[in-house]
DNA sequence: AACAATTACGCACCACGTAAGGATA
DNA sequence: TATCCTTACGTGGTGCGTAATTGTT
């Protein structure tokens, strides 16, 4: 038996209407009887008379009515309380990230984390992966988001969201007006990369090795030690840039930058959440990891 | 939400164990954790703390725990009181009922009626159809049950159960070791039946003549009127008939009588309950109807 | 290894909305 | 005819058990 029965029920009980109660609980009038059938069903008796002009409650009916309410109001008060305990919940949380997730992706998460829980304190460290990975391995940190997935026995590391890595031209592009490019059509174009050590600029070496392009094959290739000075170099027109969709998504918006698809390259990665096998340090970050992993 | 659930969740509460929480409530330990995991995310937050080597509620799930216990003990106590009413529910039916119904089927219902309304009387009177019929229309009985559905304005009926008239041969027979026989077969052979006027004749008549045989077509045809008489009769050796399958499983639990499927002829026909459409005399007539159908 | 819990998967059932079907004024 | 409730039916979602997997002692 549902609670949502209960509710149902209580709806019918209290308008003497099938169909009003349809409407105050959104369901359509069929859904509502069939629920009233099923309590019926259940004890084996009726709990409405149904005449045709107002339905009544039978002694039955009213008997479960008193306990259905008294029932929906502790399954309220239960609901309250424990949300309120959630947003009294203190503590702290050491959260690592590193570079694109932490500019890109958490801001939001952590605003989202701070409306849930409105006493946790998150103190936010961006390094680069290998270093936030010390931190979590020396317990100094509660968890790590990551643009890779860390193989590491002291560590587990679960999969939050697949990040798309993408090509990204200047307006005056010769291609701007494309739909996509192909991979071949990649050499002797510009590159503009980051610097070696950096997540993005591993998994983009490696998807270009796959599709045979080497370094050489490109004009230019220059390097720049963040994602936001590459994507003022590409709008400038300097050249071309793999960066995360998660990085550009305002210049979409504004224009100042074009994605062009290219068709026989699919760059993707996953942003993980990483953090110590053993038992968390606080409970607020145990909440921390299930929330994020929650945030699609 | 389920109340199911809860009560699962306070057997994993109590126990501090999904796997002899599983046990105490019949269930699989995957279905446990999946149904506490439902709450779980139902609040967007952990109710039990997963130790390895023993598991304890956090402190939402204290707070859950505490209402869940009393919305089940209140469900508990709607459940026992809606029974007691149910118990202590005074009243009078009155049952008409068309012979064979009357014989071997209403006496069951109305044992497991008497159980579950002690207090209820139930006055009833075996008929023949029609003059069932007159004493529904005339609101001297609240319901009937008959062995053919009505069409009558004034009264509703609904089916019950489909009665198979079979035919049944004494063990002396020579049909007495065949698997079944063909229609055709018939011809000849000595028939008893019911007095004109009978619901099982009238259907059994009909199907003879669809089935083309007449009447003519058997050996003696003799007549008696009683079901009772009949099965006599057939023990005796006297003849061969047609009778509902419910009025004859003493006989074939006793072995003094066999039933012979007739491989193309099949007699069914509907038990119905017959009552006025208006509203019920008595609440006790009430569910005396609901109860009926229920019986399967 | 052994035990406890979770995840995966296939199946069956159930709840819902839409549409059609009474019953009553 | 208009209103209100019930029945019928197709669909999507959910609960279940079995089996495989993970994690801990």
């Amino acid at each position: 038996m549902t609670i949502n029965q209960l509710e149902v029920f209580c709806a019918v009980a209290a308008r003497r209407s099938f169909s009003l109660a349809a409407k105050a609980v959104n369901l359509s009038q069929p859904a509502v009887s069939l629920q009233v059938q099923s309590l019926e069903e259940h004890y084996g008796t009726r709990l409405f008379d149904r005449s045709v002009n107002s339905i009544s409650l039978t002694p039955m009916g009213e008997i479960l009515y008193q306990h259905a309410r008294n029932i929906l109001s502790i399954w309220e008060q239960a609901d309250r309380e424990i949300r309120d305990h959630i947003g009294s919940m203190e503590g702290e949380v050491m959260v690592g990230a590193s570079t694109t997730v932490g500019q890109y992706v958490l801001p939001r998460v952590i605003g989202n984390f701070q409306r849930k829980f409105p006493l946790a304190v998150v103190r936010l460290q961006v390094k680069n992966t290998a270093e936030i990975i010390r931190l979590l391995t020396e317990n100094i940190l509660d968890l790590g988001l990551l643009e890779a997935s860390v193989d590491n026995k002291k560590l587990a590391c679960d999969a939050l969201t697949t990040d798309r890595i993408v090509l990204i031209i200047g307006t005056e592009h010769p291609w701007a007006g494309r739909e996509y490019v192909v991979a071949a059509e990649l050499r002797g174009e510009p590159l503009i990369l980051r610097e070696p050590g950096s997540g993005t600029r591993r998994v983009v070496e490696r998807a270009l090795r796959d599709a045979n392009l080497r370094m050489e094959d490109f004009g230019r290739v220059m390097e720049l030690g963040s994602t936001e000075a590459i994507k003022t170099a590409v709008e400038s027109g300097l050249g071309i840039a793999f960066v995360s969709q998660w990085a550009v998504r305002k210049e979409l918006q504004l224009g100042s930058l074009k994605v062009i698809p290219v068709r026989d390259l699919l760059i993707e990665r996953s942003f993980c959440v990483a953090y110590p096998r053993q038992k968390f340090k606080s409970r607020m970050a145990e909440e921390f990891v299930s929330f994020a992993k929650k945030q699609v």
